[in-house]
DNA sequence: TATCCACACGAAAACGTTTTAGTATTTGTT
DNA sequence: AACAAATACTAAAACGTTTTCGTGTGGATA
């Protein structure tokens, strides 16, 4: 192993200054030919790189940007963070991840460690603790000390800053005015406690459609799951509350589940009961991936174009950092459009 | 926006130096206790934090590791960055993300993006292309420049390093033992080109289950599908192939999968046949993802403990990077165990 | 009163860059 | 030949820390 070249060092072996060598690798006019050559050749010869964290330093910004999400095991949020990667890395930024796991010591601490200097900007999707607390001073803090934020789909009102989200109230009604076209008369819906924005939204849009139809609202009919864990940790959890949700609520013919995983464990319980999928039940689900595509039968979904949305993310942060002088405090939300994916667990319409 | 403050600003602002404040923060017994408070309660109240590049400048470390995978829209790889991120974080480090997207070029890329200064050290999985190219020297080098890697799950031999796996042989093998055992009699492995080093080691331990009964190879049997790709870009593709293999094979009544996607995709074709699982096929798969688990019927599959995989990782990296000074040459190859998780794509044993 | 030591603090270097502001030396101009 | 100007380079500061080595004050000791 040997060690890194820096500038000094190279000045030192050809006995110039660091300042020659500094000027001689960046092709400066200042330096004559034979000295650029000698230079270049030395650095070439020991592939001499710039030490990134003394740019950082001298710069004052570190060209990472820190995102943070609730947890990485999930298709949505690492389509996210892939279209972020794609951008970012276009750009010449790098991406540094921290997971919440839905805790919101575990956000603070996240920001904390990295808004000290480590990265330019974060893009954040809160936490379900956090959001059920209604405790935002870490990430107000952020952006005060001058650090911005890019919120992306559980978004939080109250907070200024830039957003990227899916229309969720607009889509919702599409998916179930799909189920009503397709002649479902008994209509659920399985969403999250309110304070997670997505399912409230979600939830709201569920009832526009069956107003707009003149379809009485029936509150048996709305489920919202509890759970403030992560997705995987309580299953079997999961599945008895849509058990018991069909139990209570025969003639279901329709489905509208706010998750993915809702949807699919729906179908799990509609299967264990002899429910035939799409004859006598259809499910839409929220969110395009895997499972939804592999499901058996394969689930019509709502794409949320994760990868769209995280591009938009770092667009939008790393355009609000290169311009970061000039301070404008105006800030955007950005409403990526969303596709309903028709496939096997609803009615061709005929 | 306020400016972040500093040593220095918070040193005028008390009309004291530098150095004094810096020690006063850390509880120096060179500095008055009236002084210290003093600076610590301007310092709170200013909401001081060190910046992390000045030091990372000064240690010459940066408590960040670079983890670079082929894709993160990915159950397996996710699972792994959980449990890096975990345990780096309890160490006090961070985790940076690359993606490679399986090609030779952005793994490149992303080594050079990092290897800087950036990050102390790197975890990675190789990509598909890298591994047909047999082009190392990225990674040779960077460990040379005195940049410590640990490699986990495709690995190659020829490199020094750390490195994490499963037992790739053994446990296929004892996964082709539980077909057999279960009355299997023809079974088809579906793999991928031999490049990849844990298709090639899989399909070996096929083999040697296969030759532990005494069931003659047969290389009909044995399909290895060629995407250079990300998982989920070609499924048309793989489903193709598959469902030649399946016609090409009549009788088929055990099929063993090198990975989840393979698997799951399998049964798909079985199922657009008529083929009954368990009953006329019996299906395992290798990795324990939640296709499987959410697959109908739920898959019986090999679970890699890919949370404990990325524990392993990153206390591999961070126990090398604390012990730097000791240069010892003599690295580790960590062999996780694997568990064979029943459920209802194989008949249970009677 | 002279010496010593603890105490409380400051100066400066170092990490690796970039950049501004010089400073010699050479070249060109009249 | 004298001076201006171009050429080729160097010195030093700056980014924000930590840390080593001083240093000046005061009180205690002899």
């Amino acid at each position: 192993m040997k060690q890194k070249p820096t500038l000094k060092v190279i000045a030192k072996e050809l006995d110039v200054s660091v300042s020659t060598v500094s000027k001689a690798l960046k092709d400066s006019k200042e330096i004559g030919a034979k000295t650029k050559e000698r230079v270049k050749a030395f650095a070439k010869l020991y592939n001499y790189r710039p030490n990134n964290i003394a740019l950082s330093l001298k710069n004052r910004k570190t060209k990472t940007i820190g995102v943070i999400i609730p947890e990485i095991v999930h298709h949505f949020f690492t389509t996210v963070i892939s279209g972020i990667e794609k951008y970012a890395n276009e750009q010449g930024y790098n991406v540094i991840v921290g997971l919440s796991n839905e805790s919101f010591d575990k956000e603070v601490i996240n920001l904390d460690m990295l808004a000290n200097g480590s990265i330019d900007g974060f893009i954040i999707s809160v936490a379900k603790e956090t959001l059920a607390k209604e405790d935002f001073h870490h990430i107000t803090e952020t952006i005060d000390q001058g650090v911005p934020i890019v919120m992306f789909d559980r978004v939080v009102d109250e907070i200024l800053c830039d957003k990227v989200i899916v229309d969720d109230v607009a889509t919702s009604k599409k998916a179930v005015q799909q189920l009503i076209s397709n002649g479902c008369k008994k209509i659920g819906i399985i969403s999250t406690k309110d304070y997670v924005s997505v399912g409230r939204l979600r939830t709201r849009g569920y009832l526009e459609a069956l107003n707009h139809n003149h379809i009485p609202k029936n509150d048996d009919l709305i489920l919202k799951i509890d759970d403030k864990l992560n997705s995987n940790d309580n299953l079997e959890q999961l599945e008895a509350q849509i058990a018991t949700f069909f139990k209570q609520n025969k003639q279901l013919d329709g489905i509208f589940a706010v998750n993915e995983l809702y949807a699919i464990t729906a179908m799990k319980v509609a299967r264990k009961n002899g429910i035939q999928i799409p004859e006598q039940l259809q499910v839409i689900g929220f969110t395009d991936g895997v499972l939804s595509k592999h499901a058996y039968p394969p689930l019509t979904t709502i794409s949320q174009h994760g990868f769209e949305m995280g591009e938009d993310c770092a667009r939008l942060l790393i355009e609000r950092l290169e311009k970061q002088d000039e301070e404008d405090e105006t800030y955007q939300t950005v409403v990526v459009k969303t596709d309903l994916v028709l496939r096997e667990t609803t009615k061709s319409k005929s």
